[in-house]
DNA sequence: TACATACAC
DNA sequence: TATGGTGTATGTA
C-alpha cells in the first residue's frame, strides 16, 4: 500500500511536473511570439490611430508571418535580447538593495547643474509631413482620397494614408501582410523623383522662416524660428507655425504637423495638427511626466523594452530611475537617457552635413550560385559608381554586407591602402571580400 | 580595423 | 511568392 502510495505519488508529482513543463513552455513560447510580434515593429499600439482592433490585427498578422523564415530570425534575436534583459534586472535587482545614498545625491547634482545649463531662450519647430508619400499620391490622382491606400509593393510598404491605417496598415509592414487585413487596400508604387520635388518645394517654404533650417528627412524639418520672432514682434511662435503650415497647404495642398518647444519636439497632434510647448522648465518637466518612453525619437523597440522590463515606462519614472541607468547602462546610453529623462533636446539646429557613407543593396531570392552573387556584386558596384561619381567621392573602406535566407546578416569589410571610386575597383575590392562566399560553400 | 547591433525614416 | 534601402552612432574585440 505505502509502496503503492508512494508510487501513485511520484507519479502524480511527475505528471504534475510534465504538465506544469509544457505549460511553461507553452506559454512561454506564446510570449515569445507576442514579443516578436512587438519587436517586428507591427504592434499598431505605437503611433498612428488609436481606435485600432488591436488584437484582431496583431492576430491576423501573426498568422500570416508565424511560418517565415523572418519570424524565426526574429524571434532568435528576441531571445537574446531576453538573456541581456536578464543579466540586467539581476544587476538592477541588486541596486535597488543598496542605500546608494552617495550616488543619489550626485545625481541630484548632476541634474541641478543641466537643469541651470537648459537653454530657453530658442524657439525650435519640428515639421513633419503627414503620411507624405501617401498624401502625394492622393494628390496627383484624387481618386485614391477616402479609400484604403498604401505605398510600396506586395513585399513591402513605406507609407499608408490614414484610411489604411484604421485597419492597422502600416509602413515597413510587407504588402501581403496589408492586404491581409484590408482587402480593399490599393498599393500604388514609389516615385521618389515627385516626393523629392515637392520636399523641395516645402523646403523653400521654410526658408523664408529660417534659411539655415536643417533636413532631418525628406519630409521632415528642424528650424529655429528665434530670428523670424525677433525680426517679426507682432508675431508668436504658433502663429508663426501655422502660417508656416498654411503657406505648404496653399503651394502644395499637403498637410503638414508640427512640434513648438525650446528643445524637445514631439508630434502630438497629427495630422495636420500643431502641438506648443512653452519655453518654461515646469511645462517641459510636467509634459515628459507621462510620456513613453518609446515616444522619444532615438529609443526605439529594443531599449523601450529593456526600460520597461525595469518598470520604467514614462520618461517620469525614467528621470526618477537615473541613478540606476547610470549604473547599469554604457556611458553614451547613459547620457542620452539623462537628457531625454529631463527634456534636454536639440536648441541649436546645425545643418552641416558630410556624408560619412555611401551605400547600394538590393535584396534578391534565394540562390546558391556563385555565378548569380557576382552578378548581384557587379550590379550593385555599377550602381554604386554611379552615385559615387554622382557627389564626386572616393572612399578606400569597402563593406560587404549579405543577408542569407534566414535573415542573418553578415558584413564583411577590407580596407585598402589608396581611395578608389570606379565601378571595375569597387567591383575587385568587393570580390576580394569573397570569404563571405566560404561561409556558404 | 573589423564586425555586430540599434536606430530613424 | 513574398519582410526594403540609406545612413549614422556605438560597443567590443
Amino acid at each position: 500500500m505505502d509502496n503503492n502510495n508512494n508510487n501513485k505519488n511520484i507519479n502524480n508529482n511527475e505528471s504534475n511536473n510534465n504538465k506544469d513543463n509544457l505549460c511553461d513552455i507553452d506559454d512561454k513560447n506564446k510570449i515569445d511570439d507576442e514579443n516578436v510580434l512587438y519587436r517586428l515593429s507591427l504592434n499598431p499600439n505605437k503611433g498612428g490611430l488609436q481606435n485600432v482592433d488591436k488584437e484582431k490585427i496583431n492576430k491576423i498578422i501573426y498568422e500570416v508571418s508565424k511560418g517565415s523564415a523572418f519570424f524565426k530570425n526574429a524571434k532568435e534575436k528576441e531571445k537574446a535580447h531576453f538573456e541581456k534583459i536578464k543579466e540586467i534586472k539581476k544587476k538592477y535587482l541588486f541596486l535597488k538593495n543598496q542605500p546608494m545614498e552617495y550616488e543619489k545625491q550626485q545625481m541630484k547634482n548632476i541634474m541641478n547643474k543641466m537643469e541651470s545649463d537648459r537653454d530657453l531662450s530658442q524657439y525650435i519647430v519640428h515639421v513633419d509631413m503627414d503620411a507624405f508619400y501617401a498624401s502625394v499620391e492622393e494628390l496627383d490622382n484624387p481618386e485614391l482620397k477616402n479609400k484604403p491606400m498604401a505605398v510600396g509593393s506586395k513585399s513591402m510598404l513605406s507609407t499608408a494614408n490614414y484610411e489604411a491605417r484604421k485597419y492597422g496598415v502600416r509602413s515597413a509592414m510587407p504588402g501581403y501582410i496589408a492586404l491581409k487585413l484590408c482587402k480593399n487596400l490599393i498599393i500604388v508604387p514609389t516615385r521618389f523623383e515627385r516626393y523629392h520635388e515637392l520636399s523641395h518645394q516645402i523646403r523653400n517654404i521654410i526658408a523664408n522662416y529660417d534659411p539655415d533650417y536643417c533636413p532631418a528627412s525628406i519630409d521632415e524639418v528642424y528650424l529655429n524660428i528665434t530670428n523670424f520672432l525677433n525680426d517679426n514682434p507682432n508675431y508668436t511662435p504658433s502663429k508663426v507655425t501655422e502660417e508656416l503650415r498654411e503657406e505648404i497647404y496653399k503651394q502644395t495642398r499637403l498637410t503638414a504637423s508640427a512640434g513648438i518647444a525650446p528643445n524637445i519636439c514631439s508630434d502630438m497632434n497629427k495630422p495636420n495638427g500643431q502641438t506648443e510647448l512653452k519655453n518654461c522648465t515646469d511645462e517641459i518637466l510636467k509634459f515628459l511626466k507621462d510620456l513613453p518612453i518609446g515616444k522619444v525619437s532615438g529609443i526605439g523597440k529594443v531599449a523601450e523594452k529593456t526600460l520597461n522590463e525595469l518598470g520604467i515606462k514614462t520618461c517620469g519614472e525614467l528621470k526618477e530611475n537615473m541613478v540606476y541607468i547610470k549604473e547599469l547602462f554604457k556611458p553614451s546610453s547613459y547620457q542620452f537617457l539623462l537628457s531625454a529623462s529631463l527634456g534636454l533636446g536639440r536648441t541649436k539646429i546645425e545643418n552641416k552635413w558630410k556624408r560619412k557613407s555611401i551605400s547600394v543593396e538590393r535584396t534578391f531570392s534565394n540562390t546558391s550560385e556563385i555565378q548569380k552573387l557576382e552578378d548581384k556584386l557587379h550590379e550593385i558596384s555599377c550602381k554604386l559608381a554611379n552615385d559615387v561619381k554622382k557627389e564626386n567621392l572616393k572612399g578606400k573602406s569597402v563593406t560587404l554586407k549579405l543577408k542569407t535566407s534566414s535573415f542573418e546578416i553578415l558584413t564583411r569589410c577590407l580596407t585598402i591602402s589608396k581611395y578608389i571610386y570606379q565601378q571595375e575597383d569597387l567591383y575587385k575590392v568587393g570580390k576580394k571580400v569573397k570569404f563571405i562566399y566560404i561561409i556558404f560553400f
